[in-house]
DNA sequence: ATCGTTCCCGCAATCGTTTGCGTGACAATA
DNA sequence: TATTGTCACGCAAACGATTGCGGGAACGAT
């Protein structure tokens, strides 16, 4: 445990050197010449020297640590994106510390005020579902950036990377149009949230762009969008007079939902009620039929994340960026809405 | 961005106190009288001062960050796990930060050291399968607290947490035997995994128990216990003579594999053939007939193993502990087994 | 009056690294 | 020769918190 540290000034001593000189041959100052430059490199590789990182944040005030926040790291898709995160992070040199909200807006706050205190060079945040108090996340911009992923607001100044959430909800209805499908209903959010409303404007995008009558009967919001809503929701649908012939739930999970109950019911998938969800979860695969769905690529959006990060960190202006960046999701067609 | 850090220094200077002293009366040293701590304290708090970890650690060389190195963040037990050991750290005010191994030994290894050199107070590991080459890791223990879960190697003499893997699948085959199964196969891995050997030998123990002969040909070990493998094996178990009653899948992704190429053969499970797994994954309620399978309360090890970490972290004596710690899972039967 | 305690607190060093500034050696230029 | 410039390096301060040591004040006991 106690390990004799190799520091800086051991080096100097080694080779009558002043301990400046050595810092600044480790890191390829120009004042230093190329003679001693190796030779310090050379020393401080054989005796595994490696800089003290306390001493190194003390001075630099930097400690190459970006925090996370997501809300639930239960989520498959949101691993994907954390992986994407500590891929992209290794590479540059980051090391990445996890927090989990679990949707509770407190916690995220707290979580925010935590990590800044703890020194973390930027943080990317995944928002909880009702984050509508602004208040408490607008301060932090001022000390460090921040970038939102995923579940994002635009009410916040700050680079936000999401999935063309519109775009890819509109090629998901369009599909289900192209296979005869004429009376397609939504399960979506109730509470605001960016990615829902997203979604549905691209649904009832491409039924304009179709001339498809838009029926709010079949427009549904919950609360929370889960597997026992996706049932719920389902219920409901096969009980009102003229039922749908699809259903495109915002989320795998009440897609699934909504498969379970139409096979209690005996309904025909897709030939009497076509499915389709959104994320790709592994669940999509696992479910009969499988589940058509968009697939959304974590791992870049993770990538993509950190990537703008660091840029900001190393930047060395000031000026808050707002880049609104959109990875595209891929409609991936599966049973659930097309029969081989 | 500049914002006028508040200091020991200020705070001492306002009160006409030596840092030293504000030092002492935060940190509630009994040398500091109980007025002085009690104003100190207030005005720390209405200035809003916060430790410069930096400083801190640099002096206490603690870093109040444990390091985390898991196989692969995508697998939901997994999950459950971090989030255990995210929310034990925080509440004993510890930071996690985490990495993937990829199942790459050579990847951990390298975790390993980024992380000691990047000053963790202690590391949790999940290893990765081929985890042959102790070599590399016991120079860790003599640095740092190290802590094994889940996936553990009772060659590296630290403590360790895990399920109890031999009782729990003991328990699920005395369930098969119990619901009248007679000729039980297991499909286990091939690789040497401290797991996978568990299970087996409460496979093996099971059955002895009940005076059930062991069949060496519906002992079926594969090299990586996957879904694919699973559907595979399934294949290869039906077409020998004398087939299976019940098949135990050391896991819960093959035990999908198995059921997904029974129902292609329109075996009735659990008639002809019932499956059991393991992990009790968000998959096995998906997959019909639903799964029987063993629950691994994820968080609970999460949490366990953090309290052992920190355990040996604030410990002054510096012996290494080696413990072996078991926690129970439970059994979860459903339609995979049982019908109703 | 002197001594010994106890109670509170300050002085100053310390951790390892970075960095502004200074300096000596030497070469180039006037 | 005197001046200027460049190169390569050293000195010392600084970052903010912790801590061993020492010391003054107050008080009681002798």
């Amino acid at each position: 445990m106690k390990k004799e540290l190799v520091t800086l000034k051991k080096i100097a001593q080694i080779l009558d050197l002043s301990t400046s000189t050595v810092s600044r041959a480790l890191n390829d100052h120009p004042d230093i010449s190329e003679a001693t430059t190796k030779k310090v490199k050379q020393l401080a590789q054989s005796l595994n020297y490696v800089p003290n990182i306390f001493a190194k944040g003390f001075r630099k005030h930097r400690s190459n640590i970006i925090g996370v926040i997501v809300p639930n790291i239960t989520h498959y898709f949101t691993t994907t994106m954390v992986r994407g995160i500590l891929e992209e992070a290794a590479i540059k040199g980051y090391r990445v510390i996890i927090s989990e909200s679990n949707n509770d807006v407190l916690k995220q706050t707290e979580m925010l005020n935590t990590m800044m205190q703890f020194g973390v060079d930027g943080i990317l945040a995944s928002l909880t579902k009702m984050t509508r108090d602004i208040d408490n996340i607008l301060p932090i911009l001022n000390k460090v950036p921040l970038i939102l992923f995923d579940k994002v607001s635009n009410k916040i100044p700050c680079t936000q990377i999401t999935i063309n959430d519109e775009e890819a909800a509109y090629n998901a209805i369009e599909h289900l149009i192209n296979i005869g499908k004429k009376r397609i209903a939504i399960i979506k959010e109730r509470e605001f949230s960016y990615t829902s409303e997203k979604r549905f404007s691209g649904y009832l995008k491409a039924l304009k762009d179709h001339d498809i009558e838009i029926d709010e009967k079949i427009i549904i919001s919950v609360d929370d969008i889960s597997l026992i809503q996706g049932k719920r929701m389902a219920n409901h649908l096969l009980s009102i007079k003229k039922r749908p012939d699809a259903i495109f739930a915002i989320t795998d999970s009440a897609a699934i939902g909504v498969i379970q109950t139409l096979k209690k019911f005996n309904i025909n998938i897709p030939e009497d009620i076509a499915v389709v969800g959104f994320s790709n979860s592994s669940h999509s695969t696992i479910i009969e039929p499988k589940l058509t769905t968009v697939d959304q690529p974590g791992e870049k959006i993770g990538k993509n994340a950190v990537k703008y990060l660091i840029e900001e960190i190393e930047s060395t202006t000031d000026i808050l960026t707002n880049k609104m960046i959109e990875i595209k999701g891929n409609l991936i067609i599966r049973d659930s809405t097309f029969k081989v």
